[in-house]
DNA sequence: ACATGTCAGTTGATGTGTCATGTACTTTAG
DNA sequence: CTAAAGTACATGACACATCAACTGACATGT
């Protein structure tokens, strides 16, 4: 039971611990921006961004989620609480009777296309500008490896 | 208004993308993990060590707060819930009418210490392994050097 | 045809985070 | 001393996330 990896040194403490304070500040901060400017959530912004990302404007619940690497009932929720605001819709799917599809309605379409200069612009001031181009690249390098790894070692 | 930054490059949008889908993975991982081992949110966990961290076992909510850098409220719904499942209590302060201390039960460290080695294993497991030691030093640095930045930039 | 298993998506219970507001105590100004 | 302002923390309402249980549709073998 005890051996020399038990705990953690201390720069690896403060590196972990730092990675995990500032994603917190920087959700935290983007949320509320996004909040104040668009009325919108994070989680519905990520889905807004997802619907726009494909052409058509619609997925399957299944592919939604995993283009924004949710559980489904999460999705599920989160959807029929956008469908109340009128964000999106649920169509029925012909191919498939148990599928839907959710699509993007104009004005949800309207307001993600307000929303997200504002939120570009907030990602670029807190973090971009604070770093060096390579110094970014290597952020989405180690975030990549880290990313791959963690594939890997859990189911 | 209309620079040539309005958007980001897709080396920046991938770091970007990178970096937020890293840290929910993270997240998510390390609380089902906590959660299975110990009944421990991450929540809960954060608290516990923040408290164990300090030699007396106990704190002032606001203290509580700057050390693991929460808002008030969600500190005071937190420590609430705890108390009903016997991790922390609360103490009057003689110094200040209106402060309590929050302080550490027995249970409450048994929980903690039982679930701190589990944890620091999944950490070094799914994030430490990862990387060479210095790429986790740059990590780091970019982490601290990004949280400066915001702290500079926003109020 | 129908029993069985699987798949797509939903729902309800419960725990958690945020915002606005409330309560009690303390400090300060006059 | 007292009225007003500020501080420390709590609370209620609501948005959100997770888990387990559920509904209805498809697929297969007999």
């Amino acid at each position: 039971m005890s051996d020399t990896s038990q705990w953690l040194s201390p720069a690896e403490q403060h590196a972990w611990r730092a990675f995990i304070r500032l994603h917190q500040k920087l959700v935290a901060h983007l949320g509320r921006d996004l909040q104040a400017h668009s009325k919108l959530s994070g989680a519905d912004y990520e889905i807004l961004v997802a619907l726009t990302d494909v052409p058509e404007g619609r997925l399957r619940p299944q592919d939604l989620a995993k283009a924004v690497d949710w559980e489904q009932s999460r999705l599920s929720h989160q959807i029929a609480r956008m469908i109340k605001r009128g964000l999106v819709a649920r169509e029925d799917c012909a191919e498939d009777g148990r599928g839907i599809f959710v699509t993007l309605t104009p004005a949800g379409r309207d307001v993600i296309e307000a929303a997200a200069p504002q939120h570009v612009a907030a990602v670029r001031r807190l973090v971009i500008d604070a770093l060096s181009p390579d110094e970014l690249a290597t952020l989405g390098q180690i975030s990549d490896r880290i990313l791959e790894h963690v594939d890997n070692v859990s189911p």
